[in-house]
DNA sequence: GCGAAACAGCACACGATGTACGATAAGGGA
DNA sequence: TCCCTTATCGTACATCGTGTGCTGTTTCGC
């Protein structure tokens, strides 16, 4: 399990092909943008992506990886110094405030170029949180809604207002932004109707 | 606007083309079927695809423009019959009872495999409902939260939970989907903090 | 039936993919 | 510093899907 240093080219040349599969998404998308042009951007022989990664798909798999766990991370000590009860909803603000820290970054896999597989990994993973936290309040569920489509309520709800608010610029605070959905989330809309 | 009657030929090429492309999406993906497939399943020539539509997108979007008129159409109907106040989250049972009603279709395009563009016309179409019914109740709107991101907010919720209904076999029956939906989006959850 | 379509089948050029291999350069341990 | 290992490069090659053009043949609508 203890794995020796890895070679300094290896790392090099991962990283620079990531960075530049990231800067094109943005000018283009994932889908219009090709291996070759990775490599051209990055200025590494094409031979020599096909050393590292099998496809275009896994190069933004082995990017997907490095996010999920920095959002775990994150979610972690987040929600360690959080009162029980409201930590249903605790992953919102972290989960802005990253946002907000990254924007080219989720810019890139979320926006409207990105692509639909980075998006769902971020909804799994905000699954796995909400799922993980409902597992906790298990006498409440006299509703007779059943859990997972609440979690599928939650996370979807979270991440059209994520998606809408990065598509829009960022431009609220995350704090306001967290405000808000959790007052939709947990008043419900009845003062709309 | 009165065009003329379409050949039978035309007519019948383009509906088999939208079949075969559906069953393959069932089958193996979209983004993993290519034109030839489509031909061949369809038993059409290659040249005559081309004939009809310039590409594999072009096919789909021809297909979703449908499917956005049949929804546009059921929704009209639908809500004409309801009294004001519970149209905001009108679009909810006829939507469900569509679904129901083409299951097939609606798993090829939403399900896991359909890839996102389909997802998003279903998307911006109800968004369009919702933004409709809300600009009807102006006086509401004291709490600061943006309009537009109430709508995603309801949008996301609904299409996340849509797409786990699907993607469960749709098990529960259309009027309790709509029944479990109404009650989180008004009331919120906050019995399960 | 006749003319105008829609259709099939084929060939072609093009671009992207994934693989293979020898030559060169750079890293890391001694 | 030297030397061995390994990464990288460049190139060539086979493969596949795409979009277009062309020539007959079939079929529909009048």
């Amino acid at each position: 399990m203890a794995k020796r240093p890895i070679d300094r080219r290896v790392a090099r040349t991962r990283e620079t092909l990531h960075q530049a599969l990231l800067s094109l998404i943005l000018e283009k998308g994932y889908e219009a943008t090709s291996v070759e042009e990775v490599c051209e951007r990055a200025n590494i022989g094409r031979s020599t992506f096909y050393a590292h990664f099998t496809s275009k798909d896994d190069l933004k798999r082995s990017g997907l990886d490095h996010l999920r766990r920095k959002l775990l991370e994150r979610h972690r000590s987040a929600s360690a110094s959080m009162p029980a009860g409201t930590r249903l909803l605790g992953f919102s603000l972290p989960m802005f405030e990253h946002a907000r820290d990254h924007i080219d970054l989720y810019r890139a896999l979320i926006g409207s170029k990105g692509g639909a597989i980075a998006l769902d990994t971020i909804r799994q993973t905000l699954c796995d949180f909400v799922r993980g936290e409902l597992a906790t309040t298990k006498g409440k569920d006299a509703t007779g809604i059943p859990r997972e489509l609440v979690v599928q309520h939650i996370v979807g709800a979270y991440m059209a207002v994520l998606i809408w608010w990065l598509d829009d610029g960022a431009k609220l605070p995350p704090g306001q932004m967290d405000e808000f959905f959790q007052r939709l989330m947990s008043e419900g809309i009845a003062s709309y109707s």
